[in-house]
Parts: C-alpha cells; structure tokens; sequence
DNA sequence: TTGTACGCGTTATCAG
DNA sequence: CTGATAACGCGTACAA
C-alpha cells in the first residue's frame, strides 16, 4: 500500500478513467467535443482524485494564463484600494485572477514588476498614469503585452486609457475657489516626480489662474508626500507667510484632512479664516470636520470598466478603446469667501 | 531580417552569451558556481535581450513557484492595505511574489480562493483570522499546504497564527472605560458572521464588564458593516434611547468615525455629552475631531512578521511557530468620563 | 567550471 | 469521438 503523496496529474485521471490524458484535457477545456458517458467517468475520476491542473504546465503548453496583471503605486491608498477591488471582482466573474505589485512611485521599480508579471504570464497589464521611462514603453511594446493606463486621461494620450482628465477637473475646482473671491493662493501639490496625476492638477490650478490674470509662483507650491502628516507640515510653512494664503488647494484629501487638522491646531477656523480644498472624494472627505470641498471621482466605475477592457483585449487580441470619465464637484464645508470679500 | 517578436527563452540568451542553457540557468539561480567572466556576459545578454525566466516552466521543473497567497476580506480596509503591503515588501526583499484574493467575508468565497491559489501553486498561505468551515481546515491539510493565520491570536489556537489578543486588547481597553466611570455602556459592532476578531471584541467588552459586575445585554450591540454610514446609523439608534448610553465601544476606528460624525450632526458633544472608542488605531483615528481613544495594533509589524514565518515554513518544509504582539491604549480626546461624576 | 539530455504536466496536432 | 505524440521553457543529474 502506497500513500498517494504528490498532487495527482492528467495522467493519474487518464489511468483512472481508462482514457487517454488527451482526452482528460478535452473534458476540461472543451467538454462540447467529448462523449456523454465518457465525460462522466472523467469528471468522476477528477473529483475521486480531487485533481487540480497544474497551472504552470497549463501555461507552458498554451501559452496562456487567465490572468490580469496590475501594477500600483500603493495598497496603501483608498483610492487604488477601491478601484482595484472592483478590477479584481469584474475579472474575477470572467475567471481571471489578478496579480497586484506596487512600485513605492519608483519608475525602476515599476519596470521591474512588469518583467516579473510578464515571466507570470499575463494577459494583460494595468498601469497607474501615464509618466514613466520611454525604455518601459519600448519593452512593453516589443513585447506585445496589451496594457491600459488608467487613473489619468489627457486628450492626444497615444495609450489606452482609462480615466479622467486631472487637469480639466482641477481646472474646474480653481474656477470655484477664484469665484468664491480668493486671490492669494497657495497649494500642496503631490511628489510630481514620475506622477502625472500631481503634475497634471498644479497645471489645472495654474490654468484657472491664468485665466483670471493670476499666477501661481512656484513657491506657493509645496510637494509633499500623500500623508496627513506631510500635508499638516506643507500648512504650517504656507501659515508662516504674511499674508498668509486664504485659500490651499492640495493634491488628494489625505493632504487635505491633514492640512485641516493642523489649521485646527494652529487656532485657525476653516473656512472662516482658510479654505482648504481636496480631490477624490474618499471617504475620509466626508468624515473630517468641516467635510471638505473636493472632486469627486468615480473610482470604482474606473476599475470596472478597465476590467471590460483589458477582457475585450485579451479576447480580441488587439484593439481596445479608452474611456474618460467625468469628474464632478462636492461642494462642503471647507470653502467660504475669503475675509472682507 | 526577422524581429523577434515574441517572448526570448533561456535558449536565446545562452546562444547570445555563446554558452549552454544550463549555464545561463546556473547564473541565474546560483550565480556562485560560475565563473565570474561567464557571468558577466550572461547578464549582458540577459538584459540586451530583456529576459524574463519563464514562471510556469520554471515552476514545472522545479516543483515550486516562490510564490505566496494571501487571502483577505477586502482590499478597502486600511487595516488590511497596511499589512498586506508590509507583507508583500518583505516577500518581494526575498523574491518571493504574494498573490492576493479576497472574499468579501464570505468563507465559502474564501474556499474557492484557496482552490484557485493552491492551483496556482503557491508555497503557502496567509488567511485572516481562525473563523472557517471545518471542511476548509480538513482541505488545507490535505492538501499539505502550510498556511498561517493572521490578525487573531487567542491562547490555544491550534495553528499557527501571527496576531494579536482582540479580546484581551478590547477588555482592557472596556476597563479603561469603566475607569472613567462610564456605566451605561452599548456597542456598535462589526458583523459577527465568520468574524471571530469582531466576536471577540465584543467579549473583551463583557469581560471587563463583567469584573465589575455589569451585563452588555444583546439590545446594546449593534452589528454594522465596517464603514462610516452604518457607523453612524447604529449611534442614531442607541441615542434614540432613553436614557442614553454614555460611552460607545466600536468595532473598529471606521465606524467609530461614522459615529462621532453622526453624533455632530445631533449636536451632542464629543467627549463631553458622549464618549466614543474605536480600535485598529489606523490614520483616520488622529485626524477626526476629536481624536479617537483607541487600541493601536502594529499591523505593519504583523505583515513583516508574517512574511518572514512563511518564508521560514517555506524553506524549512514544515514547523513555525506563531507570533503575537501586544497592542495599546492610545487615550486621546474622545473618551473622558460622563456627566456627572 | 561547463555542457548534454531528460523530465516536469499540459495542450495541440495529427491520425485513426 | 478518441489516442499517440510532439512541443512548451526550464532545472538538474550526470558527464566531460
């Protein structure tokens, strides 16, 4: 009596159902072409067996693998969380699994993952914007991967995107706060180094500006890493200047809550003496007090239908259309007219 | 002339470097036991090339995949993001890949996942916390999968776990409420289905209440999703009451914050009218007004610790041993003793 | 130190 | 409808 200790193989069914491992292979992959009777005794010996394909030789023989390839930022980000959680549910129901890998916003980083993702196998990638080394695109293309950049769209984007268009929406959002009477303006823009996104919403800022005959002087712009803490020190330097700003944009709400806590702590009242203003509309805009004034995105629409995509691709081959999504404002509490307006 | 279209092999790169695919194997998997000069024009063809080892051959020839799976209850928890993330940095240090799947805190969903992992051939696995069907332990183990489990410890827990003792970290927390003299007490929970970390926080909270002689009856606990809306709406219920509870213990930091929001919009006064505790100590719980008393648990640290105990199963076949980390009260300003007292 | 040759589990192409 | 059998790309004894 020997014990059965390695996973059981095509080859173990086969002998099972006194069939052929072809035919086992057939049973699984195109049940239509195999008899009745002969299919129930496979399945039989499948489940007596408790047989699963092994996915690495199922890869190697029809170069191929059901799976989406998706390559963030961060896990530590709301709005990747939710996007990306609805991708993997969309793919999920089509039987796709999806590999996650996050790159710290290092561009080096990000090739690297995409090699490891490819040496997976995958049908398809998703990348987070479109800013990142020609080399990357260069091997992406001499590879033949299908990829959709998402989270970003700009018109004459020579990719596949699926997104929105930052600058437009920020744009938007400058008008408001240039409406509400504000004039000395300040903004806590994210690291714009390989993030189009943060470059993208200084430039809606400047172009709202521009349009009043105003300007947005490169030091009324601080970079800072999307943490509330960060966005709490960018404040304290802006509430240093005299006069300070009556309004500060930033670049996501996180920057936002924290610029927010820290006027708290610094006796100031927003929106009464600063307004403060966000972008995403996470949970959290609605949670700090007062909620902010932010744009909204339509995060998980965003992964869903980069999950139509990157699905209609990999069926279709090639082909593969972007889609741009609009952004609305959330007017809060957390801008008012400035003093004296 | 021909482009090379599709995918280089290890063929390739051994005709490039002018060596035999065993070598360029060797270089690549132990580099010691070739010479220098060989290794040198090895990687120079690697790169030129753009090689990437093929996973599914690889994972054929060798029988293992360098491959980790973790299972999660969804990826929009901050609680989970943080982990997970710590987790896959330190995989990835050791080139291992973590693939992650989640379940929306539906076991049956869970079982399915771990089918699709374990086909994927992963090295182990990561699930969160010890509620399952009994049918999924039995699978696991004969399947032979070594597996840990994470954010629950509990004293006797009969498999390996890296995590913390919720319910031990709630009652303490429960007495530090009582301390402030608090003794009409109700709880928004987390849904109890297949959740033994929320199961236990609220045993935490009848322990402590217990020691001093009270009772959490059941029409004091309200189950709500994690999220700030049902938050809310549970404190609108309690505050229906009459009297009032003076303290509320929540599930964790995110309905605490759908709370405290709710309680402002009724004009009660936190801490003054109302206390309110969470527990995870995640971002949010410093920058909500006021801050949350809470329960900081290192949820980084876990993933690290996690990484590194299934690295460690990997290599050593079997064994491990479980990890837990003692959490602590943060009091900041949402909890202070009721009316008086 | 390097090369040869076989096998890993599956799919796909043929004949039957 | 079914069965041989040749790839698929890589790791690894075994030889040299």
């Amino acid at each position: 009596m020997k014990i059965q200790k390695s996973t059981p193989t095509l080859e173990d069914v086969a002998r099972r159902a006194d069939v052929s491992t072809a035919t086992v292979s057939r049973c699984l992959n195109m049940p239509a072409t195999v008899r009745e009777e002969t299919r129930r005794r496979v399945s039989e010996a499948v489940d007596a067996l408790g047989y699963t394909p092994h996915f690495g030789a199922r890869a190697l023989a029809s170069n191929r693998t059901n799976t989406i390839g998706a390559i963030i930022p961060t896990m530590e980000n709301a709005i990747f969380a939710r996007g990306i959680q609805a991708l993997q549910e969309a793919l999920g129901k089509a039987g796709v699994t999806l590999l996650v890998a996050s790159t710290g916003y290092d561009p080096e980083r990000e090739a690297q993952q995409i090699r490891v993702l490819l040496g997976r196998g995958v049908d398809g990638l998703l990348l987070i914007g479109e800013a990142r080394p020609q080399e990357t695109y260069d091997f992406l293309r001499a590879r033949g991967v299908p990829y959709v950049l998402a989270w970003s769209y700009r018109p004459d984007c020579p990719h596949i995107c699926v997104g929105f268009d930052n600058r437009a929406s920020m744009r938007a959002l400058g008008e408001r706060v240039l409406e509400a009477g504000h004039r000395n303006i300040a903004m806590i823009a994210g690291i714009t180094a390989w993030n189009d996104r943060a470059v993208a919403r200084i430039a809606g800022v400047r172009d709202a500006m521009k349009a009043a005959g105003l300007d947005l002087p490169a030091t009324r712009i601080i970079e800072a890493e999307y943490t509330a803490d960060a966005g709490g020190a960018a404040l304290n330097k802006f509430m240093a200047l005299d006069p300070h700003p009556t309004a500060i944009f930033c670049g996501n709400d996180v920057l936002a809550a924290g610029a927010l806590r820290e006027a708290r702590r610094l006796g100031l009242s927003v929106p009464d003496d600063l307004s403060i203003v966000g972008f995403d509309d996470i949970d959290l805009a609605a949670i700090v007090e007062p909620q902010l004034t932010t744009v909204h995105v339509p995060h998980r629409r965003m992964g869903l239908t980069a999950a139509k995509i990157l699905l209609a691709i990999r069926e279709e081959g090639k082909g593969g259309k972007s889609a741009v999504f609009r952004t609305e404002i959330v007017e809060r509490g957390s801008l008012a007219p400035p003093h004296g307006s």
